[in-house]
DNA sequence: CACGCGTGGGC
DNA sequence: TGCCCAAGCGT
């Protein structure tokens, strides 16, 4: 049997009903790409849900502060996603009047949508045969070919999208893409890929060489960073704290924080209180103490953050610019939230 | 165009 | 535990 039928054989029998499966509306589907993106469907189902029932439509998002949509998306990560989104929504609203471009190469022009969430997007919604490419395709194709070109080079990414595109099924390509992501999600797994229930065992290459553990080849693996955070938690006598946005370009962007000292090492109470930010904004005494009894490592996926939170009791302060009853408003990345959900539990 | 961008789950 | 992976994109 041709490969596309295999694979809409196979899915017909074993896709997951997901709530955008119910819908061709491009307006949620673009949503579930973006939230997918990187991200395992069991953890952005929730943040799926939550979203269509606050912003129904494109005009709903479009209308909501960007500070709203990025508190929704708190937990999630990469946060540029959610700015992407809000950018385009508010685009699609205000100059395309609501509606949703309908072909690869308007829609690839929106922020935050690339080769993939346009090739999605375009055969999902409006039946047009443009083939995705994601972890999943390559897992799947690289070992059905064996196909050992590493997938993040610059050659792998041109020949798995040529390959998947002769694939395609020009009456189905909505129904083709998602039956390759959730077969290589459900079936050709990473780990343990179930190759004896496999509807490919008798033409995958990787399976008849037993080559299914090295497939697909991936390139170089990142370097981690290490970095120190010291926060300052300050508790004014008016029951206020300091957060601020973060800006520019690095992790975070346009989340909320307290008060950083990064340092170069670990550093201890001595030196935060020598520090030239500390003395800035506190010439006067304070009380100082550590929260948590052992340095939290936060981990991304490129840096990891070795974290104290220093909670420093005041008298008013000019600078403390939000209430503690105020402060679950703000978007905060997981690692205050978690220290919030701690520090909120001990009073 | 190689690199930076989050978080959580699985083994 | 440490490492890899997960419906990628912007610069």
């Amino acid at each position: 049997m041709k490969f596309s039928n295999t694979l809409i054989y196979w899915y017909l029998q074993n896709n997951r009903e997901l709530p955008w499966r119910k819908s061709k509306n491009p307006y949620f589907i673009w949503l579930s790409e973006i939230m997918l993106q990187q991200t395992r469907v069991a953890q952005g189902l929730s943040y799926y849900l939550k979203f269509t029932e606050a912003f129904p439509t494109v005009f709903d998002l479009a209308k909501a502060d960007e500070s709203t949509v990025l508190k929704m998306w708190q937990g999630l990560g990469y946060y540029s996603r959610a700015r992407n989104l809000h950018f385009s929504a508010k685009l699609i609203a205000n100059e395309l009047n609501g509606e949703f471009p309908s072909t690869y190469k308007e829609i690839i022009k929106l922020k935050g949508i690339g080769d993939y969430t346009a090739s999605a997007i375009a055969s999902i919604c409006f039946n047009e045969p443009t083939a995705v490419v994601d972890g999943n395709v390559y897992r799947v194709l690289s070992r059905y070919f064996g196909i050992f070109t590493a997938i993040n080079s610059t050659a792998g990414i041109k020949e798995f999208k040529t390959l998947a595109q002769t694939l395609i099924d020009e009456i189905k390509p909505g129904t083709y893409n998602q039956a390759i992501m959730d077969f290589g999600a459900l079936h050709c797994k990473p780990q343990n890929p179930l190759c004896n229930s496999c509807p490919f065992s008798e033409s995958c290459i990787a399976f008849e060489k037993k080559l299914t553990k090295e497939l697909p080849v991936k390139e170089k693996k990142i370097k981690v960073r290490k970095r120190y955070f010291n926060f300052l938690v300050i508790k004014t006598d008016d029951n206020k704290t300091i957060l601020s946005e973060r800006k520019g370009k690095g992790i975070w962007q346009g989340l909320y924080q307290f008060p950083l000292i990064e340092s170069e090492q670990i550093i201890n109470q001595e030196e935060i209180i020598a520090s030239e930010k500390f003395i800035d904004l506190f010439p006067n005494e304070t009380t100082i103490s550590l929260f948590n009894k052992k340095e939290i490592i936060h981990k991304l996926s490129h840096q990891h953050l070795y974290t104290n939170f220093w909670v420093v009791e005041t008298k008013k302060h000019k600078k403390a610019n939000v209430s503690w009853s105020k402060i679950e408003d703000f978007p905060v990345p997981i690692l205050i939230a978690n220290f919030l959900d701690q520090f909120q539990l001990k009073k």
